[in-house]
RNA sequence: GGCGCUAUCGUCUAACGGUUAGGACAGAGCCCUCUCAAGGCUUAAAUACGGGUUCGAUUCCCGUUAGCGCUACCA
């Protein structure tokens, strides 16, 4: 039974690629009958805050997809102490006694790559424990072997057999001088404890993997399969930050933008991984059967957003497709709150009413406000009398029209049929086109001219709104 | 700078040596139609560049270029 984690750090909100690493592993997880756990890696702490991780918890709530096990890092820190130790026994790490640098700047970078600080690694067993004995602060580092040069091997589930030169990695941190873990010892040996057995996540860390290897190999444990997604990407080609992108990557984004939860995550899931099927719209269910590490392609995403609109236009349009098979009683659930928090009084019967009429016409759950207004009101904004005035006619029509129509509803029954053929009856004893009689009407009820269809919502909008509001256009025109 | 990874329409992607290089979004046009949508049809649009290997390269190899990542006592 494979066991995979999903483990953010704290330090920002959960933006969308995390939110796709999470749901990456759910996926793996559910379709091969696994483990998915939850880790957070907090052993930053001067980075860390409350308000990330409640972003974190916001962002997988909304998700709704859920985990089977949850650990926090900074719970664990004896755990990665003791796994220091280990590598420290065999003589796989050493202590570095060099003063921090401050400003990661000023580290040479243009000079020879960095590997070590010359003099640490040299400093004997007995110097080194008497000076630790004594109190003087040190970082423990991996004793990366220097005299026969190897190559560091990992098979990648996505990007292949890798493999690097020990020559190339330098003696990184184990345990700061603070005696905190870093992030690559905390991880192993979280990873070891938990018996994760496959480690998917960003591609930022395919390099960092080389480390990992090194540091399982010092605990002696067989490494877990390793698979790296493709990054997500801005539209310019750079890496998506919080900072110069600001909300467009947050989760919380997508939610209050409208979008519904298996939207969002089949929209994710097609960035950097593919059916192989042209399969575009797919369900959680379906995802979940789709899945493989075969699917996910190697190069980065783009994720097309832009000044003027925060999603990509392929993510609003899976929306919709979502929102139009969605069963109409869970579509009015999720449209009621949206039309609520917009500011109109409406209940869920009356909500589950109009919702037929504009589930084939919102993108996003958010237009419910500006397509299903009118259905709301008590009384239409101000609009333009010439919006009354249909095709090719004149205001002379549009008063006939609305005249005629309001003398015919006020008698027949509010039902679809009834309202159809005594409508277009009307129009032909006008003799002009049913157009021409209906856009009159259409206006005077919805306040303009794009709307769902007449009879519709002449049904839903009811004879006492709608005569009200015929005459109130007739005014406007006289 | 060093090391690693990547490179198909504007974007997401399919084609695991042989296809008129396919699909989707976005764009354009037509049809349907009480408006708007939805739906249907049509259209434009790509293998970064240069060398190999091969009867044959989008596909395999090398180089160039470009992008991204790592190179912290961040993760």
């Amino acid at each position: 039974m494979p066991r995979v984690r999903f483990a953010p750090s704290p330090t920002g909100y959960l933006h969308i690629g995390s939110a796709r690493t999470f749901i990456f592993n759910w996926l793996y997880a559910r379709r091969n009958s696994g483990t998915m756990i939850l880790r957070i890696d907090d052993t930053d702490v001067e980075r860390n805050t409350q308000a990330s991780l409640d972003s974190i918890f916001e962002g997988l709530n909304w998700l709704d997809l859920g985990w089977d096990e949850f650990y926090r890092q900074s719970e664990r820190v004896d755990l990665a102490r003791a796994t220091a130790q280990t590598i420290l026994d065999k003589g796989l790490a050493y202590r570095d006694f060099t003063p921090a640098v401050t400003d990661a700047e000023d580290k040479p970078r243009d000079a020879a790559t960095w590997l070590f600080n010359p003099g640490a690694r040299e400093l004997s067993l007995e110097e080194s424990d008497r000076r630790a004995a004594a109190g003087e602060p040190f970082v423990l580092r991996y004793r990366v072997p220097r005299d026969t040069v190897r190559g560091v091997r990992f098979n990648d589930a996505v990007y292949g057999p890798q493999s690097k030169s020990t020559a190339d990695i330098e003696d990184f941190a184990l345990l700061r001088s603070n005696r905190m873990p870093t992030y690559h010892l905390a991880s192993c040996a979280d990873d070891s404890d938990l018996r994760i057995s496959h480690i998917i996540r960003g591609q930022d860390h395919l390099t960092n993997t080389f480390k990992h290897v090194l540091i399982f190999e010092a605990l002696g444990v067989e490494p877990p399969q390793f698979a790296h997604l493709p990054l997500l990407i801005a539209p310019d080609g750079s890496k998506l930050s919080k900072r110069k992108h600001g909300p467009v990557v947050s989760v919380t984004t997508y939610r209050d933008g409208g979008f519904l939860p298996p939207a969002f995550m089949n929209f994710v899931c097609l960035l950097g991984w593919s059916p192989k099927n042209d399969r575009e719209e797919m369900s959680r269910q379906e995802l979940v059967d789709a899945f493989s590490f075969e699917g996910i392609n190697r190069s980065n995403a783009v994720i097309n957003f832009s000044d003027d609109d925060p999603f990509d236009p392929k993510a609003v349009w899976l929306n919709a497709e979502h929102i139009r098979h969605l069963p109409l009683d869970e579509l009015s659930n999720q449209l009621l709150p949206f039309a609520q928090s917009a500011g109109f009084d409406v209940d869920w019967g009356y909500m589950r009413r109009v919702t037929p009429l504009i589930q084939e016409r919102i993108r996003l759950l958010t237009e419910v406000a500006t397509v299903a207004d009118f259905f709301f009101v008590e009384h239409l904004a101000p609009y333009d009398p010439a919006e009354l005035i249909p095709q090719k006619g004149d205001r002379e029509m549009a008063l006939a029209a609305l005249k005629k129509s309001r003398a015919i509803l006020s008698e027949i029954p509010f039902e679809h049929q009834a309202l159809d053929s005594a409508l277009r009856a009307g129009a032909a004893e006008l003799k002009v086109k049913p157009g021409q009689m209906f856009q009159p009407v259409r206006v005077a009820v919805c306040g303009r001219k794009n709307a769902p269809p007449l009879f519709e919502t002449l049904e839903v909008l009811g004879r006492n709104k709608t005569l009200e509001r015929i005459d109130q256009a007739v005014g406007m025109l006289q």
